[in-house]
DNA sequence: GAATAAATTTAGATTTGTCTAAAATTTATT
DNA sequence: AATAAATTTTAGACAAATCTAAATTTATTC
């Protein structure tokens, strides 16, 4: 089944805002898109008659087996271009996504398996999210973003999300490296700057913008 | 200025089609691009409107500098796209034109100059058409199809078009190798299949299929 | 040079995806 | 429970790109 690439930008928004499996509500989708809530309601109708999804009016809705199985290809094609870019081509980790969200709605399964073998079947994209396979399976993410870690927990920093010098210099003077470990000792509400503590080093605080940029292992 | 994979297709078929010069008609766009004349005319407009093309209602149409700029922009993606499925993706040469169709619309300049270094700044794709480089200018195309050779024409078998194993098979059976030189004796109009004579060897016919695969260096 | 044929354009309709504004429904709040 | 607020859907419109059929212009032929 082909579908156009407004179909797959919805399917892939339901499927990232489900996530648990719980119900989608219009106005979410709408967000996420940046398109009217009307819009949804259009484009609804017709995922569910492709049955894609499963809907009743105003009760919200959710994809169903072939509504993840199909958004999980595009999320594949969207990964394995990330990387592509970044791998092969040196892009910066950070201006590849509007790319790929062009590249993901390219059709040619041969293309995407050909694509993921030249790099070597990876299992993770550039962000650290996982590249599920050509069945839809995917390993469980190892490392997730800093800025996602809640009050109290602790991790190991496992990527740097860019490399630009700029960030470098900012990580070397914070003496921040691969390996490091740390605890979010608090975070600010106002802007989502945390508060945190490596080894026996004393607290520092780093803002919400280089949280984003730094990937931790939990622990 | 950005635009419309449909204008772009536009684009490059007057571009084809309008080779030295001279005015392109309706009718010709249309089959080419299997759509209606009225189509063709709407576009007309748009891309009069958008100052792509001179146009005078009845009298045909052609690019203007700036059409030709954006046509070799497009050309340049698409030739540089076929280079990467078949050179770095192994893909064989007969596949790649359809995804090469699809890729050429990904809006990205950065992208398009990041593959090209990837890719060596090839001079010619798989096909031996020229790649435009980012400026616009191309070599001579030095090699052409058999099949566009007309009677009497003589070259030098330059590059086979695929790797396929019947092909090779084919042309082990007939003694045709990179360097064979041969000359076009007869074009029978019904098949399009060519009675060539190669070096000291007695004539013998190839189909038009086969031509279309093999390249020459014209003499 | 008038009649006919071919090519081109216009007119009007269709599909996809979008919008705003109004109506319907559900949820929250006195 | 009644009303207000928020959400969702419907109704009607629009732009892009396409189509068919009819009208117009250009080219060809007798």
């Amino acid at each position: 089944m082909l579908f156009t690439a407004a179909e797959e930008n919805y399917i892939k928004s339901i499927f990232h805002l489900q996530e648990d499996g719980s119900l989608v509500s219009t106005n979410a989708v709408a967000a996420n898109l940046h398109t009217s809530a009307a819009s949804v309601t259009d484009m609804l109708k017709k995922l569910k008659s492709k049955k894609l999804v499963s809907y009743e009016k105003y009760k919200g809705f959710k994809l169903n087996i072939e509504g993840k199985k199909t958004a999980l290809t595009i999320i594949r094609k969207h990964r394995l271009w990330e990387s592509f870019l970044v791998n092969t081509l040196q892009f910066g980790w950070d201006e590849v996504h509007e790319i790929a969200d062009q590249l993901e709605h390219i059709q040619s399964k041969k293309l995407v398996d050909k694509l993921d073998e030249f790099l070597g079947y990876p299992k993770f994209d550039p962000h650290g999210d996982p590249i599920p396979d050509c069945n839809g399976k995917m390993h469980e993410q190892i490392q997730t973003s800093l800025a996602e870690l809640t009050i109290h927990e602790s991790g190991e920093i496992s990527a740097v999300g860019n490399q630009s010098s700029a960030l470098l210099e900012l990580l070397k003077h914070k003496q921040i490296q691969i390996g490091t470990k740390l605890v979010i000792e608090k975070i600010f509400s106002f802007d989502q700057s945390m508060e945190i503590k490596m080894n026996n080093a004393p607290l520092f605080t780093i803002s919400h913008e280089l949280a984003k940029h730094l990937f931790v292992k939990k622990s």
